[in-house]
DNA sequence: TAATAATCGAGACGGTACGTCAGGTCTTGTT
DNA sequence: AACAAGACCTGACGTACCGTCTCGATTATTA
């Protein structure tokens, strides 16, 4: 009685573990050095010092494995307790612009975005990976600041509440991909001031306006 | 008295109006059916009637056709008189959201900003092409709502100024975009009513806070 | 009543002989610094300082260039008188193995003969301009040599005689294009005294034995 | 005692021999028919069933390609015992004219040799693997000659010999070769008879006076 | 002295093949 | 089993050349 067999280990030579992590990292490497585009499944597999089977043993194609490895980027945004709204907001304002000012993220990044556009499975992995995971930095932040008084409670009706969020979020996260891909000007403490105080003000302002003239009204 | 320069015609048959015509519609349409890393210079050529020589004649190689024919594609955004400030960014904010809303334009911009993350030339490419069209845009509307008196004329410092312009710049298109190609999500009235709102009041709100105390101070 | 008209005179410009001249020079040089197949009709235009369309308005393709152009270089060959058969002999050997030492003509025969062997219209154009230029050489030095009494008179079937002919031909043309192209020696005073020896030995010992036992007999 | 070397067989993925057969095999055919210059590599590779990638990792290059092709067909000249020296020497000469009269055969060897006279390294490649091997052909009929006692042993003087030897290569080879491609007449009994008693009478009667009479003297 | 008619230079055009490269699969022997 | 190595098929790439086709600009002959 093998007991619970929590991993259904099979027959046979394991998986090299080194191998996973020098994929991983032969492919970000790549990707901030040539982007997708020029990306080689050849050469990552050369620079990992691995078979070009053995990665394709772990991801069924070019675009698994470069999203996978893109996906892992985000892992480290996270929202400090800056102490205020204003200023927690610029934080992760400022954690988001110095991600994607590094190299090799937004080559990444818009890369995988720009190959979503017409593949829906990988349009939801993105989603899953990156945006969802996005998304609860901005509700964290509000709970945050409601418990501080920053911010009035919840509305009482969830899907205007749920579009709230939405909103602001596409706003943060579009305004500083688009200064830094499209413009190209740097995310720095000027702009996050200014940007910040832009939306957190107009929410004050038209906070006080929305929920007496919703547009269904 | 017209004089000089009549018309520059070189030697040799000229060039097939028609044919460019053709390519540039043939690349949009494949664009938009199977994407940037799918779309074949073969099957351009074909679907244009015309031979594949004929368009590496015109265009260096795949990337400076498709971009090229993106680019046409932001041609026709242009900034009507809604009648007020707030009806003037709506307006522009649909406009853009449509315009991104048509299946192949997401797909195609994207791919070509994703393109550009590797490639300066390209980049500024599209930064003529494309961003500073739209630039133009912001500055006609604030033109418009400073001789309607909705907006103070221009700050005295003219630095300040063009950070202000970037600012909103990046604002609106970032939203329009992330909006529409990560969340997915259509830029409706709704959402542009309230998006407007956001941003109008913060500007309001916080152009009074700014000038006493900038960054540098 | 205007005569016969030998130059039917038509209106418009007349084509240009110095273009003739230059077009065939350049062929010719051409051809014998990169051979047949890497010769292109844009370089020997572009030479002959002449458009493409100039030439093509003379030649009907590449085939048809290159093979008058080569035709011509065979209009030297003559048979001087040397005083004897054997001097004869010796003396058009060397003179082919001259020309076929100069360094174009070689090449450009060669290229000539093999791209005849799959076009039959080809084969005949060459047939004409070279080959039945060069059997009438051997015809005029036999005529030569039975003046002198050095060969005896026709036989009585010219069948017979025509047979022979041709295999004079064939094993003096053929020695000396063999050793010139495919040996790559010299066709050197020496090698056509042996030569020559060697047939018209075989010629005056083989000529005893043949009419009294014809193959056909 | 076996020792070194059993197989230096490398990693990987063993070449398949089927494919170099096929290509060869279609290499042929195809330069039989349709000739060098309408060869293309893509129908060699698709008449053979093989990838046009696989034809270039053994071959750098039509050329390359083509000879190989070529010189395999020389392979299966030999000199069979036939009786006599003017045996020996019609069989030989028909059985050259045979190979020549095969359709493809004289195309290729034509083509080959054209393109040999702008290609050094081509040119020795020919040389090793047409010319030499059957200049052994002359060498072992001499051979085989003397021990019958039809021709005498060799001369004292080894050069002279040699020369001796090419000469005679040159007037076999070239004759044969010049009736089939120049004069495109048969090598049949009849006239590969007379060339032989035309050769054999001039080479004995011609030994006689060259010992006491070298150019040299 | 025009009008006409052919040539010329220049170069775009439709094709076809070239030789290269990348993606992804398959086949060896080794660990 | 996984692995390294590398051959293999597929299909697109961008280039070169062929032979054709417009163009405008020359030159001659004819009216």
């Amino acid at each position: 009685m093998p007991s619970s067999a929590p991993s259904p280990r099979r027959a046979g030579r394991p998986r090299s573990a080194e191998a996973d992590a020098a994929i991983m990292d032969a492919t970000r490497e790549a990707l901030v050095e040539v982007g997708w585009s020029k990306l080689t499944v050849g050469h990552v597999a050369a620079r990992a010092g691995v078979a070009k089977t053995t990665l394709y043993r772990r991801w069924s194609n070019k675009g698994e494995l470069v999203v996978n490895a893109v996906a892992a980027l985000f892992d480290e945004l996270e929202l400090p307790d800056c102490g205020s709204l204003q200023a927690d907001v610029e934080c992760v304002v400022m954690a988001f612009g110095d991600l994607l000012e590094r190299p090799g993220t937004s080559a990444s990044l818009m890369a995988v975005v720009a190959e979503s556009t017409h593949d829906p499975v990988l349009r939801e992995h993105i989603r899953e990976a990156i945006v969802e995971r996005q998304k609860r930095l901005v509700l964290k932040g509000r709970e945050r600041a409601q418990e501080r008084g920053e911010l009035p409670p919840d509305a009482g009706d969830p899907d205007e509440d749920a579009r709230l969020v939405d909103l602001i979020f596409d706003v943060i996260a579009g305004a500083v991909v688009h200064r830094t891909l499209v413009s190209a000007e740097p995310v720095d403490a000027d702009w996050a001031g200014r940007f910040t105080t832009l939306i957190l003000q107009g929410l004050a302002a038209a906070s006080a306006s929305w929920p007496e003239s919703p547009r269904s009204a």
